[in-house]
RNA sequence: GCUCCGAUAGUGUAGCACGGCCAAUCAUACAGGACUCUCACUCCUGCGACUCGGGUUCGAAUCCCGAUCGGAGCACCA
């Protein structure tokens, strides 16, 4: 009937005939179904154990023939780029590589006072959309730009779509809630522009003056309703460059407006609480006869893991020294997910894999984890780490070296530890022994715990087969001339003694066994390790 | 208060523009099993969802209305 619309009215008559056919097909067992079937339409039962593969990644794009696809990531750098942060990077320069467009990074830097820029974090987003496979075509500075903010600017005076307005922030708004223009509403342009260069030179004071976007004073929804476009700002900015050049400062509605069409962007997708600015920038695109990128937002996101945090908040803690820095484990950046060795195609894949929707989410780092564990579990060395370290003495054998194999399935070479009459082990495996118990050091050989109090223990043979037979638990264990090693997690520090051969695995990802993955992040008088995930 | 979005398994996600092929995809988590000298990896199996109520229709996850819940905007923040 989907194919055939034209018997569509017939559907009536077609219900009496199926409920029969169902009568006669019931009585008849599955085997017979399923021989029937085999007779009439093979091919339905091929079809049947086809697994559906809906196509992955990111939906397309609506895009114009001819139109060379640009789209951007436009942060504000008061703050390192975050895991958030690799959403909007991810996203947006997956579609420019798969339209091969350009991808250009717009520094949103317009507020030199309450969301000041931080100056490394330029580089730091510049260097983390690098180590995420998404390099910049280009970089904007929105603060290196002010001069053409302010023509059009004086442009949009000029054509009575803009006004200077000395209201107290209050005030506006009681007129605006009443859906009236305010006194300076309907003043001239000649008189406009006047003031317009006051605010320009300085003559005004912060907070005095602003200048408004005319829209539908009356529009039913009051987030339209004539909003603020520059302001007045006496604080210098952070960037030596720009310094006190400027006390007038774009908001955000009017520097992305203007610069998404300078720029040429074809698509913005941003995040659902920009939406509103697509209707309120709409009035300087229709005033200036441009033609607005096309959009597609996304929800907010919390990870669960991480909970509430703000870049404000967080550099108060780190002052407070209740983090290290922004590179502390703990945090959400993406200097501490790279320092902990997450690989930038498992954040790739975990973005994409997200989607654009316009639901609100709230995910858990758990699939980010997975993604990783999948590319660096082939290449990863394995080594013993012992934490909450007990020794252990074994009679009965003398010392030895053997070398077990640096990968269980991967030909990666060996590694030789060697072995007196004393090991470590993990308290938290010692607390589950008794005298008696019998396990396997992994690797090395079979004993039998004989005290407790100090630990000892016999030796009790290399056989593999009884080790089996007896079902004994096999653990890990350290050598005595291991190297201390400090580990940095997400869940506090683990300090332990590890195989001396990590030191030669300086920035690379390693799985110490039973314990997890981690990266190994200098290596000096102890090592210092950052846990990447179990 | 006004306005605008959204709602599919524990968590994400596909399907929704154009209603039948949906007994609803995939991933992850969880449970069981195989493999393994790691609690890793891999492989099998299982688990589990269309927010609710009306309407349109022969037929609704899909269209319409309402409710509920969640989020956002109404800044001289981005």
């Amino acid at each position: 009937m989907g194919e055939c619309p034209q018997l569509r009215s017939k559907a009536k008559d077609v219900t009496p005939l199926i409920q029969e056919i169902l009568v006669e097909v019931a009585k008849e067992t599955p085997e017979q179904w399923q021989a029937r079937l085999e007779a009439i339409a093979p091919e339905l039962i091929e079809e049947l154990s086809v697994k559906k593969e809906p196509d992955k990644g990111l939906k397309v794009l609506d895009i114009e023939v001819g139109k060379q696809v640009v789209m951007r990531f436009a942060p504000n750098p008061n703050g390192p780029p975050t895991l958030g942060s690799t959403r909007g990077i991810i996203v947006n320069s997956e579609y420019v590589k798969k339209y091969g467009g350009k991808f250009i990074i717009r520094f949103d830097d317009t507020d030199p006072q309450t969301k000041r820029p931080m100056l490394e974090a330029y580089d730091w987003y510049v260097d983390d959309c690098k180590w995420l496979g998404a390099k910049p075509d280009e970089i904007v500075i929105a603060s290196d730009r002010i001069p053409i903010y302010y023509d059009y600017a004086r442009k949009l005076i000029e054509m009575g779509h803009a006004y200077v307005c000395f209201c107290d922030g209050e005030d506006f708004k009681k007129f605006k809630d009443a859906k009236q223009a305010c006194p300076h509403r309907d003043v001239s342009p000649q008189e406009n522009l006047k003031y317009w260069d006051k605010m320009l030179s300085g003559e005004y004071e912060e907070k005095t003056a602003v200048l408004r976007i005319k829209t539908d004073i009356d529009h039913k929804d009051p987030a339209l309703r004539d909003y603020g476009a520059f302001r007045i700002v006496k604080t210098p900015h952070p960037r030596h460059e720009v310094g006190d050049k400027y006390c007038v400062w774009p908001l955000l509605d009017f520097e992305g407006a203007i610069e998404d069409h300078e720029l040429g962007m074809t698509h913005i997708i941003r995040g659902k609480d920009l939406m509103d600015s697509e209707k309120r920038q709409g009035y300087i695109y229709k005033y200036l006869g441009w033609q607005y990128p096309k959009t597609t937002h996304w929800g907010r996101v919390k990870m669960h893991e991480f909970g509430k945090f703000s870049t404000s908040g967080l550099r108060k803690a780190i002052e407070e020294g209740e983090y290290t820095g922004w590179e502390d484990p703990r945090l959400p950046t993406i200097r501490a997910i790279r320092r902990r060795g997450i690989l930038p195609e498992a954040i790739r894949k975990f973005m994409i894999e997200l989607g654009v929707g316009e639901t609100d989410i709230s995910i858990s780092m758990d699939s980010l984890y997975a993604e990783n564990r999948k590319l660096v579990d082939p290449i990863a060395n394995r080594y013993f780490f012992v934490w909450d370290p007990v020794e252990l003495e074994i009679t009965g054998t003398g010392p030895c070296t053997i070398s077990p194999a640096l990968h269980p399935t991967e030909d990666r070479g060996c590694r030789e530890i060697e072995v007196n009459n004393k090991v470590y082990l993990c308290k938290e495996d010692v607390e589950k022994l008794q005298a008696g118990s019998k396990l396997r050091l992994k690797d090395l050989y079979n004993v039998e715990i004989t005290s407790l109090e100090p630990l000892q223990a016999k030796y009790l043979g290399d056989s593999m087969e009884s080790m089996k037979k007896e079902k004994m638990r096999i653990i890990h264990w350290a050598p005595m001339d291991g190297v201390p090693v400090k580990v940095l997690s997400p869940d506090g520090e683990f300090t332990g003694i590890a195989e001396k051969q990590v030191t030669s695995e300086l920035n690379k990802v390693v799985q110490f066994e039973r314990f997890g993955f981690c990266r190994i992040d200098a290596v000096g008088e102890d090592v210092v390790a950052y846990f990447t995930h179990k």
